[in-house]
RNA sequence: GCGCCCGUAGCCCAAUCGGUAGCAGGCAGGUCACUUAAAAUGACUCCAGUGCGGGUUCGAAUCCCGCCGGGCGCACCA
């Protein structure tokens, strides 16, 4: 084999590389220009200087929606940018004195270039980074807006303190167990004063448009349903009675989604933190409060939230009334009642709330009955309440009222009465934007003592961050310490004044960054509406599943608030989404030291042992990490088997959605896959088969016309027409693949099975019929192996310029006509033989030839049968 | 506890509407050819009856019920 004829990626990926750039080949079309826009964009990096598979992963699957969808005549923006701004960078600063800016543009200037190394068809002219000025200057204009429309705002608040980021969180960047999503430290709680963005207002809207969100995993939309938590019910106030059982004046609230049970309540239940305890706590109960509270207090959030905990409290000595019945009922405080929630306070109805039932019981609290069970047997109130629906009794004018009827007429008569009415509450809590650090956009306002907050004039944006700013770890807001920046005239009066120091979440930068793309170098605005609305919504977005909550709900929140205040004409942003899966590598673990072993060190993969000890190492699949030695660098790939390699493994290994599991040896065996059609292609051009010429008969990017010149008739032989009949099933097969749900995966393994068959026949089939072929696979390989493609394309004399300027191919239904198909023959059920027969036969036929075959005769002994089954075009089943 | 998803050869994965489980594909393994040999390449080949138990059906990987195993989300949210 000659030398040129060799697959050398490494010798031909960045040439085109460089070619592509030079033509502008993935330069976004003008909007202006008409005709169907796809968005394809991927979740933009934070530039930590390093490009993982994660991050390969992403960008090559949306890359392929990109060419594809080019390839089919849309125009396609596919953009790339950067969510700058974090604690990273300034971690970096405090720890190696470097200029956050300068690491940061370093960082992005270094995974910039790997990026291009893998051959992404990104229009790099609209690229973004979120902490130069020249975006953050919107950001702050943004902000501006939120806070002209009253949906920002300051207030104290219990809020969660990251002891080691040194800032606070918003609730959706604490997980589960209490953790920040960062820095992985247990949050504390601190009462400061911050500010909010109030995605409260948007609550039903983000719940309802979720239903409208078709192109979205259910999973996705479950978890956002999940986390806004609406629940309705109803507010009721209990009036404080004194101890000679007179009304004082105070009420109690409380939220309920059960008012029909309003008849059972056996007591009020305020949180230990409620501000009422301490006006309502008499005497003799003092000190028995003062102890519970303090008691809880010292409780982690964990610990007061454990499941299964027992519950406990103490009264407070008040007594309230019950509005509806009139009785008088003890106050309690108690741990299970949580102050963010609601109103802070509940009704105890321990015969049909679970926990009030077991509190009840520890507290020996009366437990009444008002609502019976219809269709199931008299609940024995042994160890549970009873919380199905009902009729109620004990419930005064609202006896024999069903649970459902029950609810609406309770609060309407509360409504009436006014002591109470119809309420929806929401786990979902406002926005804390505010944090206390320096790597972040500068929050705009000025605090002036007379004037109060001033948002800072839109035409003085953007506040810069001051450079060269000490920063030394200690937490606090850095920028409170340079007095010169603080302090400023304020814009109202001109008097003396401060800046705000606390920048923003940087999920503010990444709420609106996909908007900026479609009229990225806009000066004026941050876009403008014609280029928002003709490039958005993004019609398909990709990106990891851990942002089901944060980002993603964040952006939905800002897409409706730049709705409302006339920005854009769209209610989501996103119209598709796809959640990737992980990439996981190989991980050794020694169970019992719990060491990771990297996989370099451990000598026979197949009965791996710790180097040091040789203990047998446990062996699975986990996301790649540094702390687990489990991580792959794409760069370490790409220079030994090239980009191509790396993206068609990455694509075929594993469905998009799902966890991949890197393989070296299947990355081996795509680049074999690669090599062999080179070689098949190389084959060809030594025959002496050539693309050009063709072009005449091309269609247009337009993807109408059919892909060839193509060799039809019955002249053709039957290794010719098997060909046919491959090339066109799998351009059938590709296009499905791509289109709604991305089965890359599949596509790939169409691709394989068609070389399989150009490798079979392509030696024994008229030129016309192997060029047919070999273009078509071209054209079907371009997204996938952009470079290969393109070579092979150039060295068959490929017409038309590059093979990413052609169009998508279409299938010949001609091609796909077989003349018999194999008929399955099924004796009750069962696979008996298979019979060739006629496509075009009807039912009649089939049955008839089904019958009298001799399978039939066999396996039916002679009978007739009673029953027969005819599926046309797949099997006949004869039931005796 | 509630909800959702998944379970197919040694491994990763396929299989429109229920219709031949793999001439879907790959990896690993085996045999052979080429070679002085090896690598590379090519050809052929081995391997499951779909986690388990029921049900519906002419026919179930696919639909229904109950378990088992794994993953994810929510969870004292009134």
């Amino acid at each position: 084999m000659s030398e040129s004829s060799r697959y050398q990626p490494q010798a031909i990926e960045r040439q085109w590389q460089r070619r592509w750039a030079e033509q502008g080949l993935h330069r976004t079309p003008a909007l202006e220009e008409g005709g169907d826009t796809c968005m394809a964009l991927s979740m933009f990096p934070y530039p930590s200087g390093s490009l993982h598979m994660g991050h390969v992963r992403n960008y090559v699957i949306t890359d392929v929606i990109a060419r594809v969808e080019r390839m089919r005549g849309r125009r396609v923006l596919h953009p790339m940018g950067w969510d700058a701004f974090g604690l990273p960078a300034e971690n970096a600063a405090i720890e190696r004195g470097v200029d956050p800016g300068a690491w940061t543009d370093r960082n992005i200037a270094a995974m910039r270039e790997q990026l291009q190394c893998l051959g992404l068809s990104i229009d790099w002219e609209r690229e973004i980074t979120t902490c130069h000025p020249d975006y953050y200057r919107w950001t702050q204009w943004l902000f501006l807006q939120f806070l002209e429309a009253g949906l920002a705002y300051q207030k104290d608040a219990t809020v969660n303190w990251d002891p080691v980021d040194q800032t606070v969180l918003a609730n959706e960047q604490v997980d589960g167990e209490g953790r920040s999503w960062r820095s992985g430290a247990v949050v504390e709680k601190r009462q400061l004063r911050q500010w909010f963005l109030r995605i409260t207002a948007y609550a039903d809207q983000l719940l309802d448009d979720l239903g409208g969100l078709s192109g979205w995993p259910e999973r996705v939309r479950t978890m956002q349903a999940n986390w806004i938590g609406r629940s309705r019910g109803a507010e009721i106030h209990f009036p404080v009675v004194d101890a000679e059982g007179k009304d004082s004046g105070e009420r109690i609230a409380v939220f309920t989604t059960r008012p029909d049970t309003l008849h059972g309540v056996s007591y009020v239940v305020l949180a230990p933190e409620h501000p009422l305890v301490e006006t309502l706590t008499t005497a003799d109960q003092a000190v028995a409060v003062a102890a519970f509270r303090d008691l809880v207090s010292r409780q982690s959030e964990q610990e007061r939230t454990a499941e299964d905990r027992p519950k406990r409290g103490v009264p407070i000595g008040a007594r309230v009334r019950n509005p509806a019945s009139g009785e008088l009922v003890p106050v309690w405080i108690a741990d299970y009642v949580l102050a963010e929630y609601g109103t802070g306070a509940v009704m105890g109805v321990p015969a049909h709330d679970q926990r009030d039932f077991l509190f009840a019981r520890q507290y020996e609290l009366p437990v009444r009955q008002v609502i019976v069970p219809v269709d199931s047997d008299a609940h024995d109130y042994e160890g549970t309440a009873w919380t199905g629906p009902g009729v109620l009794i004990h419930s005064g004018r609202f006896d024999g009222l069903t649970s459902e009827a029950a609810r609406e007429a309770i609060v309407a008569v509360a409504e009436q009465e006014g002591w109470g009415r119809g309420q929806t509450t929401y786990r979902l809590r406002d926005w804390l934007i505010s944090r206390q650090r320096y790597w972040g956009c500068p929050i705009p306002v000025i605090h002036c003592e007379d004037c109060g907050v001033v948002p800072v004039p839109a035409e003085q944006l953007p506040v810069e961050l001051p450079r060269g700013v000490a920063l030394e770890g200690r937490g606090g807001s850095p920028l409170a310490q340079l007095k010169s920046w603080v302090t400023v005239p304020c814009p109202s009066c001109g008097r003396p004044a401060r800046r705000e120091t606390d920048t923003m979440d940087t999920f503010i930068c990444s709420s609106w960054y996909y908007l900026r793309y479609s009229d990225a170098h806009n000066t004026s605005l941050p876009f403008s509406r014609e280029a928002v609305d003709g490039w958005l919504p993004v019609d398909q977005y990709v990106g990891g599943i851990e942002h089901a909550i944060l980002h993603l709900l964040y952006a939905r929140f800002f897409t409706k608030v730049l709705r409302d205040r006339g920005l854009l004409g769209f209610s989501e942003p996103f119209s598709r989404l796809l959640t990737q899966g992980m990439v996981q590598g190989i991980t050794y673990r020694n169970p019992h030291t719990g060491k990771y072993i990297a996989p370099g060190d451990v000598a026979d993969p197949s009965d791996p042992r710790d180097p040091e000890s040789g203990e047998r190492l446990d062996t699975f699949y986990e996301k790649m990490s540094k702390s687990k030695h489990n991580g792959v660098d794409p760069a370490v790939v790409i220079d030994r088997y090239g980009a191509d390699t790396a993206r068609m493994f990455i694509l075929f290994k594993a469905p998009p959605e799902k966890d991949l599991e890197w393989d070296d040896a299947d990355v081996e065996g795509q680049f074999r896959f690669l090599q062999r059609l080179w070689r098949l292609v190389d084959g060809a051009a030594e025959r002496g088969l050539s693309l050009a010429g063709l072009a005449a008969a091309d269609g247009g990017p337009d993807g109408t016309a059919p892909s060839c010149a193509a060799p039809s008739g019955a002249d053709l032989s039957a290794g010719e027409r098997e060909l046919r009949r491959a090339v066109h099933t799998a351009i059938t097969a590709v296009s499905e693949d791509l289109q709604g749900d991305f089965q890359f995966n599949t596509a790939v393994s169409e691709l394989m099975k068609l070389s399989n068959a150009m490798a079979e026949h392509l030696a024994d089939v008229s030129d016309a019929v192997a060029v047919e072929a070999l273009r078509t696979l071209l054209l079907l390989l371009a997204p996938f192996a952009p470079h290969l493609a393109e070579e092979l394309w150039g060295r068959l004399g490929g017409s038309g310029g590059s093979v990413h300027l052609q169009a998508w191919p279409v299938a010949d239904p001609a091609a796909l006509v077989r003349d018999t198909i194999p008929l399955v023959i099924q004796v009750k059920g069962k696979v008996r033989g298979n019979l060739e027969v006629p496509a075009d036969a009807d039912r009649a036929t089939l049955e008839k030839l089904a019958v009298e075959s001799d399978i039939a005769a066999k396996w039916l002994e002679g009978r007739s049968p009673s029953r027969v089954i005819v599926v046309p075009g797949k099997l006949v089943n004869l039931v005796p």
